[in-house]
DNA sequence: TTTTTGCATATTGTATACCATCATACAAAA
DNA sequence: TTTTGTATGATGGTATACAATATGCAAAAA
């Protein structure tokens, strides 16, 4: 019996999720050195294969690799944060007015779906599959409109701001803010409202950034406390 | 006496240079086969360094990877041509409208001074040059305006389309039409007005974008004749 | 002739060993 | 206290080896 007609996934690449999910979920801290030889053993795998994702994380800006000195975890600053939500919402805004104008039911009937189960998880504080189904939220937004290039930026955008996007999601009150806001969104979508869809996801950023930027300064404070 | 302060640049950073440009100008085909053995030699590397050049190409999707059978380079197709073109004028106009917002005199008379070296390239058909000047052109308003992500962006979109773009600006007219474009989003700059110079960006991309879509078709046509 | 099978070859994925150079921290000297 | 060595460890880069996979081509079968 076949079990799988999956082709199987190379060392390489399951190293280079794991590394990801490492670094976007906070395992790894901001500015933290990675050594090579370390991540050999953590991984069990060769240093061929980190380095080769070593590149693609320097690439896709989660780390920074400086010569002769090595990789470690990229920081942000409060006008990085700023600028990738303000990029956000050109592009979500954009892929969700497309999506509002033609948006068939069944769509629709997905995205409601969505805004359920990350309400709930949310007041489980399930954070971490809150962010799956938003992300999948999204994704759907982003497939109706056909709008693949820019959910790949989306993405790599998200990933930068990971580790801000977990605290930002569990923060105070934001676990019926959220919600209220993608249903807002779905609301303007069903009605087939590409402006009002536009502004909720606005509205919505906007907010998320907020608390971004206020949890981008707390570390520090811990630091001047210590 | 010292003749350089900097840092020499390491072989994969040279390497990784060099073969963007390759692809960039078009110097190996869309879908053409690039073999590790071989670029070891035409560079003149090892294998580790061409392997970490290819994730770095991978991830900027420069080229397309398949486990086992190897890197080839990306093709386009019209939707992501269409697609990138949408996505440079959000993030164009939106950098050209804050530059507006906020340009000063000098930058001003940079932007002009690169409009009348690009007018003068594309005169002399000196394509490559008029290329490298547009880029600062923009690189110009984006210093301006503190969009480094944004650039970051603009710049990784523009190296996907780069075979086109290259033709796109030797096209027939677009020698009178490219300059006249970008002396209106400068002049909408100078008098200070978002509005304007954002529109001009829109109507200088929708007019590139035609033409590289109209590119794209072509070389099928080739293989027909042929 | 056309299709299928099977094999030889080329290429990739991964591991390992090795070395020169560079960075860092710490000890010694000024 | 500042400077200078110096030891240690990490990185940048090379070479080599080998199994697994893909590809092209020839032989066999239909």
């Amino acid at each position: 019996m076949l079990t799988s007609l999956e082709r199987p996934k190379t060392l390489k690449e399951t190293s280079l999720e794991r590394l990801r999910e490492a670094i976007t979920m906070g395992y790894f801290l901001p500015g933290e050195r990675l050594v090579e030889r370390t991540l050999c053993e953590q991984l069990g795998v060769s240093r061929t294969v980190i380095r080769e994702c070593i590149q693609h994380l320097e690439s896709e800006q989660l780390i920074t690799v400086v010569p002769n000195a090595g990789p470690s975890v990229a920081t942000l600053n409060p006008h990085e944060v700023q600028e990738i939500y303000e990029i956000r919402t050109m592009l979500e805004s954009a892929a969700i007015a497309s999506c509002a104008a033609i948006a068939s039911e069944t769509t629709v009937a997905t995205l409601e779906a969505y805004c359920d189960k990350i309400a709930r998880s949310l007041l489980d504080h399930d954070i971490k599959q809150a962010l799956v189904d938003t992300r999948m939220f999204y994704h759907t937004i982003f497939s109706e409109g056909e709008k693949w290039v820019a959910w790949d930026l989306v993405e790599r955008l998200n990933g930068r701001i990971g580790q801000l996007r977990a605290v930002t999601l569990s923060s105070k009150g934001r676990s019926t803010a959220g919600p209220r806001n993608l249903r807002a969104i779905t609301a303007a979508i069903k009605q087939q409202d590409p402006d009002t869809a536009a502004e909720a996801c606005a509205k919505h950023l906007q907010q998320a950034m907020t608390i971004a930027l206020n949890e981008l300064q707390k570390p520090k404070e811990d630091v001047l406390d210590g």
